[in-house]
DNA sequence: GACGATCATTCAAAATATAGAACATCGTTC
DNA sequence: GAACGATGTTCTATATTTTGAATGATCGTC
């Protein structure tokens, strides 16, 4: 999986100036932009050039940043008058894993099966209709393999797991064409296949992706529940095509299992 | 190392209400109390018990909730009104540490040492003199070990980490004798030891810790340089005193090492 | 070493987010 | 089953933040 953090960035000028203008607290919208904007930037920025780049008036950013800088969001260099991510965001991170028991309970299965299998597994968590976000990770380790990290986003309907998360969500048919429009795949199934394959995966309790997201990768996912209504989670497995060759079927039935076993003990289940 | 987050917490309410006042972006001070309280609440939380442990305004305090949960980082539950983290703050701390090279060029020497000498290995960074923040680890995995988290915080001066912030930052020592008189130790050293200590440490060129700030624990820090002026990384090593026993002379040699070597890489040094 | 340009910062007017009360909604108790 | 209590949400006047120009600092260039 391709990091899609240099996927196309849609001027943010629009969004936040449009977003801003929407909420009753303009200036956590501001601040979420600058703390993205500075997540995405190689280097430390400036006053100016944050301000230029969301859009914003420079005096604002500036009261904003140092709300940041004093909440230790984001740190302040007195020398070259430079904004940067702070280790803050770390602390609130590692308090958000802590609190959701999925995190801890779901790596020594990814772990056991990506030793087994030698791909990588992921854990991933939608987010609404708009994304997924890789919460656990692991790998083998032996020879070339796909890889990502925890904290990335991906469209919440791409791939297998976008499967997933279409099959067992009982979205409206309109929205998921909405978003299904708007994907990108290295080759896209049509509308109407994918429903059916959506129909597949509510039968068999997982979904496939082969090739059609990243050529030559073999995605298979499974839902996990945690209570009722749709599932939040879901085991992923990555593997390259070739080499995962005839061991796909005992793969499916293992992560199948995984994820059954952990809906059990997340209190979800049918 | 016990997690500080346990530790006394000074009615949130008064630090609140004087920051929001202080404050040019009150909205920002308010946004990452919430956020901090979610963090440390174990179950979602509504909008009434946020308010009211923050010394808030409901009305202000839904504003704030709603903005956050548009920014996707805070979730919202509309069966129970309840808020939460959301995962979005993960993607945050991925990109802060994707942004610090020494995230990375740390942990293959913490793996390295933690397994030589089996013990906890911990990569921190300073955050000025408030806190220090656990941003990489290693365990060795064998026997008994104490324990942290990546993201965890503690006060600055604290342990051996803390002498090197300290001897190494050229601080005014007026502000050390009052960060310093605010630390919790099991075994509190007295003012004058201490500040001889910081002599030994710049002259040694790393620290010891021997049960002081954790009966029965050994902690070892060596500071890292990225460019001139204070230190602000450490490689830390923490064991049970006894299974260190002789070993530690060897323990330092490898730390400090460690530490010149980081530092020649992420083009600090004296 | 002085000039010009760029950037960070400050300041007072104006738009607007906030506070507090009123309203609506939900779950509980009698 | 109805009334109560508590909680979430809306509404509007006002205190505040935001704005955009003016000031001050800093860097690079001539």
């Amino acid at each position: 999986m391709a990091d899609p953090v240099t996927l196309p960035t849609p001027s943010p000028v629009r969004k936040v100036a449009r977003a801003v203008k929407d909420s009753k607290a303009p200036a956590i919208t501001r601040a979420a932009a600058i703390l993205r904007l500075l997540g995405r930037s190689e280097r430390p920025l400036g006053v100016q050039a944050i301000a230029k780049e969301l859009g914003l008036v420079p005096s604002t950013c500036l009261y904003v940043l140092r709300a940041l800088a004093e909440e230790e969001l984001v740190s302040f260099d007195p020398d070259t008058k430079r904004y940067a991510l702070e280790a803050g965001v770390l602390t609130l991170a590692r308090h958000w894993l802590r609190r959701d028991p999925f995190n801890d309970l779901a790596q020594p299965h990814l772990d056991r099966l990506a030793a087994r299998f030698g791909l990588t597994m992921l854990g991933v968590q939608a987010v609404g209709l708009d994304h997924m976000i890789v919460v656990a990770m692991a790998q083998s380790g032996s020879g070339f393999q796909l890889s990502t990290q925890v904290g990335s986003r991906f469209p919440a309907l791409i791939s297998a797991t976008g499967r997933c998360i279409a099959a067992f969500g009982d979205y409206p048919v309109a929205e998921l064409k909405a978003r299904f429009d708007q994907l990108r795949w290295d080759d896209p199934p049509a509308f109407g296949d994918w429903m059916e394959q959506l129909r597949q995966t509510r039968e068999q309790g997982f979904a496939v992706d082969e090739g059609q997201y990243i050529a030559g990768a073999t995605v298979v996912s499974a839902p996990v529940w945690k209570g009722a209504g749709r599932p939040v989670h879901a085991l992923v497995a990555i593997g390259i095509g070739a080499a995962l060759g005839r061991e796909l079927g005992a793969l499916q039935a293992a992560l199948v299992e995984a994820a059954g076993t952990l809906s059990g003990q997340l209190g979800g289940g049918a």
